[in-house]
DNA sequence: TCTGGGGTCCTAGGACCC
DNA sequence: TCTGGGGTCCTAGGACCC
């Protein structure tokens, strides 16, 4: 018997992790926002009950959700980051053949059953991460990722089938002519509505095509997510961690900026950030590139979006060589004038610190290394920017807005939870 | 006033080379 | 009069995911 795949989907994840340590919310409608407080990106399913759309904009529903009584949260990464490496760590322990695909997914090889089926293993397995974790999840399982995502869909939804769906266990076809093509995996928006143009509307009319046209119409890519439909596997199981292609860090400002120098301050607080994840992973960046864009909603002002490629010298991690290459380049994209509100930079051409390629006409600079390394470790230690470079500025008045955040409860020993209890 | 951030992959077209 | 063909690499843009 070939391998099957089960897809282990952590539900209303952030939701379910602003719960953990506050169980007053159990039961009431919680929703989680984005960055600078500006979408709603998770949501309880009290508050997907009341009609709350994923990707709203909190300004416009703001009223709603206080007159509902919604318990609104800024996103706290550092924990959702840390409750998801238990969950992922646990179910590493228990199926080895496991791949992390998101923050609240993972795939599952699952291994052939002495006794018992699929469904009952599925159950086990999401009675075990709930009662270790404290996080509920639901299950999927499939001969095909794209399939195990369709059980998983059903699975979350269903309420009778208690978390878990095997769908070999059911008629497959029956099943994906109910299934709208727009939520087959690897199908967005724009892939929908072409096809619904031409009268594909569901998940089986899709299996169904043929691949000349499939080919021609979605690209390879969407041939391959028919054939998943179809029972054949294209993707497969990446259980070993591949090395990362690019590491980006931008942000919204918390207003709209019109200097330059503010702007500066930004683009370097946002190189320090990507670059300790850049030595974190033990890579050098060959290149960089950053952006500057004006807010794409504004009604009165037309949209700038400016971006600059700059290739440095030689690999590096240092945080100072990729500042000081940056900000020349982030004069070349101002205009005097607009009000930007957001800024980027993306480093790539990654490779790892030890394949580091000497530059024939300088000799490598060796104290960076060291003191990047200090700095690392002295912010890891006492804090994020506890030393930093002053080009990242002091003030920071552009820093977006999180006024909702709840305590880092499992990272930072300052944020700890304080149990009380008395003898009775 | 206020609309996220961080990733990946694919394709088309142009530049360039021999 | 009449100006090739095949290959590679790079980039921008579009699409998707969570």
């Amino acid at each position: 018997m070939s391998k099957l795949f089960a897809l282990v989907d952590c539900n209303n994840f952030y939701a379910s992790c602003e719960r953990l340590f506050a169980p007053q919310l159990i039961g009431r409608p919680v929703v989680v926002l984005s960055n600078n407080d500006g979408c709603i990106i998770a949501r309880s399913n009290e508050a997907k009950a009341l009609g709350i759309a994923m990707g709203a904009p909190y300004f416009k529903c703001e009223k709603l959700l206080k007159a509902r009584g919604v318990e609104v949260f800024s996103s706290n990464y550092a924990l959702y980051g840390d409750i998801s490496s238990r969950v992922m760590s646990l179910l590493g322990q228990l199926e080895p053949e496991m791949e992390v695909y998101s923050i609240d997914e993972a795939f599952l090889h699952l291994t052939a059953m002495a006794g018992g089926t699929l469904t009952d293993y599925g159950r086990e397995l999401r009675r075990t991460v709930r009662r270790w974790t404290g996080i509920p999840v639901s299950i999927g399982i499939g001969p095909t990722k794209t399939l195990a995502k369709v059980a998983g869909h059903l699975a979350k939804k269903n309420e009778a089938l208690q978390g878990v769906f095997d769908i070999t266990s059911a008629d497959v076809d029956e099943i994906l002519g109910r299934f709208p093509v727009a939520e087959v995996w690897g199908i967005g928006r724009r892939l929908a509505e072409r096809l619904t143009l031409c009268g594909v509307t569901t998940a089986l009319d899709l299996k169904n095509c043929g691949d000349g046209w499939l080919r021609k119409k979605l690209s390879i890519t969407g041939l391959r997510t028919a054939m998943e439909l179809r029972g054949v596997p294209c993707l497969t199981l990446e259980n070993c961690p591949v090395s990362r292609k690019s590491i980006a860090s931008s942000k919204s400002f918390g207003y709209q900026v019109e200097s330059l120098t503010e702007l500066k301050e930004a683009l370097a607080t946002y190189i320090e950030q990507a670059a300790v994840r850049l030595r974190g992973q033990h890579l050098l960046a060959n290149s960089l590139e950053i952006s500057l864009t004006t807010n794409r909603f504004s009604k009165t002002a037309a949209h700038y979006s400016g971006r600059a490629v700059v290739t440095l010298p030689e690999a590096t991690a240092s945080t100072t060589v990729l500042i000081r290459h940056a900000l020349p380049a982030l004069s070349g994209l101002y205009r005097p004038g607009l009000c930007y509100q957001k800024a980027g930079v993306v480093l790539f051409g990654l490779v790892p610190e030890t394949f580091y390629q000497a530059n024939l006409f300088r000799p490598r600079d060796q104290k960076g290394g060291a003191l990047m390394a200090a700095l690392d470790q002295i912010n890891a230690r006492w804090g994020r920017a506890t030393i930093q470079h002053g080009a990242a500025g002091f003030a920071k008045p552009w820093k977006n807005r999180q006024e909702q955040k709840s305590p880092a409860y499992t990272t930072s020993w300052q944020e700890l939870p304080v149990v009380k209890a008395s003898l009775p």
